[in-house]
DNA sequence: TTAAGAACTTAGGAATGCCTAAATCTAACT
DNA sequence: AGTTAGATTTAGGCATTCCTAAGTTCTTAA
């Protein structure tokens, strides 16, 4: 049987996994916020269940089974976050904590009717990609804003969804996926960039644009 | 900290206690189709929290604490169970499991905002009354229809919402809330009713019979 | 090459929530 | 009052998931 806290890992190894091909122990007891020893315990179970590949102090690889659950409750919460916000009214700086608890619960026919109630959306409120139904998902790796070039602009793709507040200072500063940015300038010594959206300048902090996302605009 | 199934127990208790003032050990477990040993460990624990008063082989009975909570869980499952029904679509003999499950787990933001996009209802799609946010719950004692004499009319009031077979049996036979029947007939040692729903006849057994809870017509 | 220091695992323990089996209490009938 | 059936509680255990503390392995840099 696959408990909540299993599914819980799947989903976290899944989204680290991006990019690199092992996640390591320690990358998991972060994201999660529990102690690394907790993990490794996990981990053994999850391993001796198939759902992913682990040998002591090597870090971790999903199993075809792994993600395929991993994908399953990535697609319940990406739904959930967008049907809150489309269809009930939530406001996307709510959104995350509520899906969390509730993309382990939901059936499969709560999915399938959310996501035809949606239209069968392929992007949730934050920018990511929805996985479809048995597909798979394939998360492009964007640039962060703090690495676009001075004077270039990009397309926002996708921003953090873990922060309410920052998200609540995203929606602020028009900073939202599809939108256009530019940055004007960046001060030294990891000092805020200078941004232009929708004609706007402003002035924000190494961290909140770390957690922005974009593709170079293509002119 | 109140955890899931501690909001089971009290829901439990709470809809068990209606009627009588206390409530056993032994209907609890039944009910909740867990050991009796369970129970009494539990109702230990909620007494300990001031959630419900209890004296050794004596019975329960809910506090004003406890009943909050218990109440607070079953507008959290009514509202759900008719979200599903009127908004996404589901048909009512699949609310009820998805909803045991969701009640635990929404926010008050979520309960708020299935409540107006529903109208502020009072009724669930089974006939159930839905407590206020705040405001008690009152249920009145219905009787079932194994009780109507023999050649009186009835309006259906409520129906068990645990079995989903039998609901799709009421379903086909039009036993819904607000619908008047007619008990034409009740055939002896227990045998079948039989009745007449919107002109046509029916004969239905006595556990069916059992679930239907109706109040008398005013002719 | 080796010795810190970081990363990881093992060991032992706590809380939750369920179980079965055994003991105890209550109530009802002779 | 005594017996007994049924209800209830107590005792002991198991699985889950987390923790801290201590030990082990890996990495890296002098």
């Amino acid at each position: 049987m696959i408990t909540h806290a299993m599914e819980d890992y799947l989903k976290t190894v899944y989204l680290l996994q991006e990019g690199q091909e092992k996640v390591s122990t320690s990358a998991i007891a972060q994201q999660m916020e529990v102690s690394a020893a907790s993990v490794t315990g996990m981990i053994r179970k999850l391993a001796a269940m198939g759902l992913l590949n682990y040998a002591s102090y090597q870090g971790v690889e999903l199993t075809e089974g792994g993600k395929k659950i991993a994908q399953e409750i990535i697609r319940h919460h990406r739904l959930l976050e967008l049907y809150l916000v489309e269809i009930m009214g939530f406001t996307w700086d709510k959104v995350h904590d509520e899906a969390d608890k509730l993309e382990h619960v939901i059936s499969e026919e709560f999915e399938e009717r959310m996501s035809e109630a949606l239209g069968n959306p392929t992007t949730d409120p934050h920018g990511h990609a929805i996985p479809a139904k048995d597909g798979v998902l394939q998360e492009v790796a964007y640039a962060t804003l703090t690495e676009v070039d001075v004077g270039s602009s990009a397309t926002v793709q996708h921003v953090n969804d873990n922060d309410p507040e920052m998200l609540r200072y995203f929606d602020q500063l028009g900073l939202l996926p599809g939108v256009v940015v530019q940055v004007v300038a960046k001060e030294p010594f990891n000092g805020p960039l200078r941004l232009k959206v929708d004609q706007t300048e402003h002035f924000v902090g190494r961290e909140v644009a770390g957690n922005v996302f974009v593709s170079p605009q293509i002119t």
